[in-house]
DNA sequence: AATTATCCCAACCGCAGCTAC
DNA sequence: AGTAGCTGCGGTTGGGATAAT
């Protein structure tokens, strides 16, 4: 999903590099660098990641000093395996939200098609946000090295969540037409379906913007008291406190599409996985919004 | 015991989104 | 409006640990 870069222009593409990579230590942090990050961070906070490392005295990069703090020195992350409900809500939020790199399976909810634009909120960050302690990074590398590796082995495609080989379940119409390249497509679309619409205009009043914020939001307050307190400089936090309804909004609607398609599961036991897996909250109610809408209205 | 293959995770890299100037 | 700087995200990789031969 990486956008091509023009070399050799002198746009913003030309910044220069994070740090100067001259006398910047690469590799495995040590046991001293880690206690210098984290006794800087205790006192100063962190943020400020490009700067840090030279206050702190490290000689890292700040991108790096950023990771190993958020992905191992935070005292709220998690260690140890993953346990067995833990995966469970992966794969269930995996199959729901996908990764970036699976972007056309939220294209098969009608959602997506009417402004609702999913690039905001899908992601390692989103999952691991819904499993508290556990960073992207454990995310990915678990999804990597065994889930998506147990789901090939029982015939699913990891990325699609549909079988390897349809033709092992059945030649229905449903399967004839299930093109992983073509979104499917709400069979009784709404009068107010316009193509400018899949053409990614947003016509909703959900913007991205406060999608971002839910996350940035629910991060905060995961991340509680552990001296991350500097809001980033590209942070949302006037939107977290004015759109604290709709993000509160935004995670019960979350909670609902894995409660929710836990429900189809347990009814499609003996039945077809697959057809459980079409349907979701998101064709139920649209869009996010009209999912708000609802649950305002029936609390 | 030595070598090779595989697994796994921490860390790196490139890019996007955002704000400030 | 354009540019620079910062942070965060997702994909990828390097290399240590472990298993297999």
């Amino acid at each position: 999903m990486k956008k091509p870069i023009l070399l050799g222009t002198s746009t913003a593409t030309s910044r220069t590099p994070c740090c100067s990579k001259v006398g910047i230590k690469k590799g495995p942090w040590t046991a001293e660098e880690d206690e210098v990050l984290a006794n800087y961070i205790k006192i100063e906070g962190g943020g400020r990641w490009r700067t840090l490392p030279k206050r702190a005295g490290l000689l890292r990069c700040g991108k790096s000093c950023r990771l190993r703090w958020m992905n191992y020195l935070r005292p709220t992350v998690k260690r140890g395996p993953i346990a067995p409900d833990e995966e469970d809500l992966i794969l269930r939020l995996h199959r729901l939200l996908g990764n970036r790199s699976s972007l056309p399976d939220i294209h098969n909810h009608d959602a997506y098609f009417r402004g609702f634009s999913f690039d905001s909120l899908l992601g390692w960050a989103l999952i691991a946000g819904r499993i508290p302690g556990r960073t992207d990074n454990e995310i990915k590398n678990y999804w990597n090295t065994h889930l998506s590796k147990n789901l090939i082995s029982q015939g699913i495609d990891p990325r699609t969540h549909k079988p390897l080989n349809p033709v092992s379940h059945g030649s229905s119409q449903a399967d004839q037409d299930d093109d992983d390249d073509v979104p499917e497509s709400n069979p009784n679309p709404p009068s107010s379906f316009k193509s400018s619409e899949l053409m990614g205009e947003k016509t909703n009043s959900m913007e991205t913007t406060n999608l971002e914020s839910h996350q940035i939001y629910q991060h905060q307050q995961e991340v509680g008291d552990d001296c991350m307190g500097q809001p980033s400089s590209s942070g949302n936090g006037g939107d977290l406190v004015e759109n604290g309804n709709e993000d509160h909004m935004f995670s019960l609607f979350l909670d609902s599409l894995i409660t929710d398609n836990q429900q189809q599961q347990q009814q499609s036991n003996n039945g077809d996985l697959w057809e459980a897996e079409t349907m979701s909250p998101m064709v139920e109610f649209g869009n996010p919004q009209n999912y708000f809408n609802h649950h305002q209205q029936h609390p």
